[in-house]
DNA sequence: ATAGCTGCAAATGCTTTGCAAGGCC
DNA sequence: GGCCTTGCAAAGCATTTGCAGCTAT
């Protein structure tokens, strides 16, 4: 569950992952942050921006999503070939995916355990653990 | 775990869903479920099947690919906004994801169980659960 | 000043589609 | 014969990239 941030502290969070809180960066980290737990796809924050009144464009969209992963800020999540979902909880937790919808949504980390973990492949670690309940 | 079957089985697999056994698609077929689990991606397929002597266009390969899934011959993975799998075994099972290679590996299904799945949207029931441990 | 950032448009990569020709029952 | 299927090429879609001009520090 992500704190509520305020403009300073959003563009404190921007420097610390050395990324500079230019008008646009800015604009696309206070609309994922400054709520809580959102999950969009770059169509859709970019059309968030857009209403929004601010001039940004889709590659920017696309460049700073991918910025802001690579800075732990957002975690990526492929539900769907094809597109790509940015989820602002980065923290251990799986999805609901509504497949009429398109929608994704959090559950509840202690709502869903996991056993023990499969004996890995020989030589590998474990990246990351996606479980995704596709409901309709 | 998929059964070796012959040609003869394979056809009448086609058959019964309601699919024409032609040449193109009987060629895919074979490569599908004469052996054991596989894990595709339409281009693999589309390879595989042109290193075998045979000419099939990729066109084919993802109409085919589509069908058999709709017939419940296959299972489509999402593991990668791009790219899709389509994997053999079509029974309740979880993957690991070589990042690295971008091979998909089915997970034995005792190795890892799930505990009560938690409860879910009002009129909502559950379509599938997919499970991949991405390893690297 | 300068390294980083933005925006456009073009390019990419995978996938789907339109449609004429061919093949199975 | 009639309907399904195929194959090509074109279109589609989400995403990425090249690059000239802009901006934060």
């Amino acid at each position: 569950m992500n704190t509520i941030r305020t403009r300073t502290q959003i563009i404190e969070r921007l420097r610390a992952a050395k990324l500079r809180p230019t008008r646009q960066r800015l604009a696309l980290a206070r609309l994922l942050f400054e709520r809580g737990d959102r999950h969009v796809t770059a169509e859709q924050l970019h059309a968030d921006v857009i209403a929004a009144g601010m001039k940004v464009s889709l590659a920017t969209v696309y460049n700073n999503l991918h910025q802001f992963t690579r800075a732990g800020l957002l975690r990526e999540v492929v539900v769907d070939s094809g597109r790509s979902y940015f989820d602002t909880n980065t923290a251990s937790h799986f999805h609901f995916f509504h497949e009429a919808t398109g929608r994704l949504e959090d559950i509840p980390i202690d709502d869903l355990v996991l056993g023990a973990l499969p004996q890995l492949p020989e030589n590998t670690s474990v990246k990351r653990v996606d479980v995704i309940i596709r409901i309709r």
